[in-house]
DNA sequence: GTAGAAATAGTTAGCGCTAACAATTGCGAT
DNA sequence: ATCGCAATTGTTAGCGCTAACTATTTCTAC
């Protein structure tokens, strides 16, 4: 900045007001410091920049250690988000659905020269160690257990799987089956609790469970459960609500296997949406979760808090609704 | 820090020298300060830091915006790296698939204190533009244009896509079509490059193409042509290798509308092994990429380059090869 | 007991930038 | 021509840390 200075015969704080649009600069100055740093090539370093400013238009992000289809799209909404609004993102990812974890991660970013910290990553099902951390900054989850009072933007899973099971609901289906997520994790525990809601409204009772790993292998593997159940005469069922489409595709297969068919005699729905649901045999019923929106809404309120810091921190939660997709996958009893 | 100095009494540098694990500290000294550090619950503040050493112990990663199964794949696969060897990621990514955006995403993750780069944007195979940019750090690319002389590690595109089509030939296939990506992805252009020279390799001529954007979607629509070309008569093929497996998904349900029975009337060969590929009906024969191994390499050589400035950089390109796996939707003519 | 080396601790300067204030310039009104 | 005010530009200090040096203590060998 020095060297642009000496380069154009001006203060180096008359190019810091440049590079920072400060407009009381005169014109001519401004186009011959911009020439200067364009002739030098320079760039703004931007640990000195943060240090005298405190602020470093970076914004930490948690998130889960996986491929998975919710959390990537979450993730690529945040960045687009994020890079939208001007702030760079710091990625961090849990390997673990853990309240140790996430503690562990926000400390990890919270040293990481962050403004705001954004947890994207799954929370665990496992309320008796409470999380604890000390936030240098706002921190903003997407998911909260019961009785934590941060902030939280999310899809309404529990009512989005109450629509899930209402749809198989007002086909006819008396019997309905759940292929859950992992226990551990609150997300599937929602979902399952959903589907259970839905079914108690209705005054029918609760299909047989089996739980994956939100793999399309797990779900072929409870669905293979499932099916054991109904040989045996243990459990019957004529529809399953499959707590994503990942697992409803390997479901899928399980139930053509059996030589069972699909919607003819079992209705299948997912959760998620994906890409590739739209073209399975049979194409698959399902609830859209809109990401986009939610990595928007977080990054708003963060910013808010952010930008603002004396202001109120909003403890309300924004839930947002998942939307019923209806494909070949489930029919009429 | 001077905070945690003063409060038991030395000086601040030893309290840098304890955060630093110097060993020219004493023990009985070491135990107090990290006791202060924890009774204050002193945190490093990693922007002074960066700016005293030149050192952030942050990579910028170059991402594209998009949820596809190869660039989310990488990307986890370089954050997994990268927190092994305690680096940090910042992530950027590029809308679009140019040598321009690019250029910008290289540069506005130079500005952002990182100590390297790492670009696993998907390049285009656009080469009339050359890539100008003026690196500060280190930079690396995972895909190269022809003549560009930059170190690369890959996945041997070329050969993996050779490999499945000489697993359609092997099963005496004497007419195969292919399902491409986007033109303008120097990825989808080298997959077609390997089947056409498979294909010449065993003296068969070129089957019908027709192009998709690797969503399952385009790749219904892109069966449909070539099923289009087969009724008129225009083209015949008894195979066809799709360029990944989403849209290899979608050409199944395509084939399976037509009343083409996979495989046998038709066999597809899709390319990536994503986690639906196993369960599809048919499951999907298919190459599998193993990014880890890419992500690990890259993080290598990338990290060897910031941290021995001074050595040789690397522009031997590293190839990984890919893996073939045959599943149901391949057989013998 | 003492020199001398080794281990440990303290002091000073400066990384590149911005905030806050001080100094200069330009310009219209008198 | 002179004043006063606004528009510009310059000066100084300090953000929190580490590198390089200096000072002190501790230990060993004679």
């Amino acid at each position: 900045m020095f060297d642009v200075a000496a380069h154009c015969g001006v203060s180096h704080q008359t190019v810091s007001r440049v590079i920072n649009g400060n407009p009381n600069v005169s014109a001519k100055t401004r186009a011959k410091v911009l020439a200067a740093i364009d002739e030098l090539g320079y760039q703004q370093n931007l640990s000195a920049k943060a240090l005298a400013t405190g602020r470093t238009q970076t914004l930490g992000v948690l998130s889960f250690d996986s491929t998975l289809y919710g959390p990537t799209a979450m993730l690529h909404s945040i960045q687009v988000a994020a890079r939208d609004r001007g702030y760079r993102v710091v990625l961090n990812s849990v390997e673990e659905i853990s309240n140790r974890a996430i503690a562990e991660g926000i400390n990890a970013l919270s040293t990481s020269a962050v403004d705001g910290i954004l947890v994207i990553a799954p929370r665990s099902s496992d309320e008796s160690e409470p999380l604890v951390f000390t936030p240098r900054v706002p921190v903003l989850f997407r998911e909260v257990q019961n009785g934590e009072s941060f902030a939280v933007v999310d899809i309404d899973q529990r009512a989005a799987a109450r629509l899930a099971t209402s749809h198989l609901i007002s086909l006819g289906h008396k019997n309905t089956g759940h292929i859950s997520g992992p226990a551990s994790w609150l997300t599937a525990e929602r979902r399952a609790d959903g589907w259970r809601q839905a079914l108690a409204e209705a005054g029918l009772p609760e299909g047989p469970v089996a739980e994956g790993d939100w793999t399309p292998a797990s779900g072929y593997a409870a669905a293979k459960q499932l099916i054991q159940k109904r040989l045996s005469g243990e459990a019957d069922f004529t529809a399953v609500f499959v707590a994503n489409d990942a697992m409803a595709l390997g479901a899928l297969r399980a139930f053509s296997e059996a030589g069972l068919r699909v919607p003819g005699q079992i209705s299948v729905i997912g959760f998620d949406d994906a890409a590739e649901s739209g073209y399975s045999m049979p194409s698959l019923s399902t609830v859209r979760q809109d990401f986009d929106t939610v990595g928007a809404d977080l990054l708003e309120i963060l910013l808010h808090q952010v930008e603002q810091p004396g202001s109120a921190v909003l403890t309300a939660s924004m839930l947002v609704a998942g939307e019923l997709v209806v494909r070949e996958s489930t029919s009429r009893v």
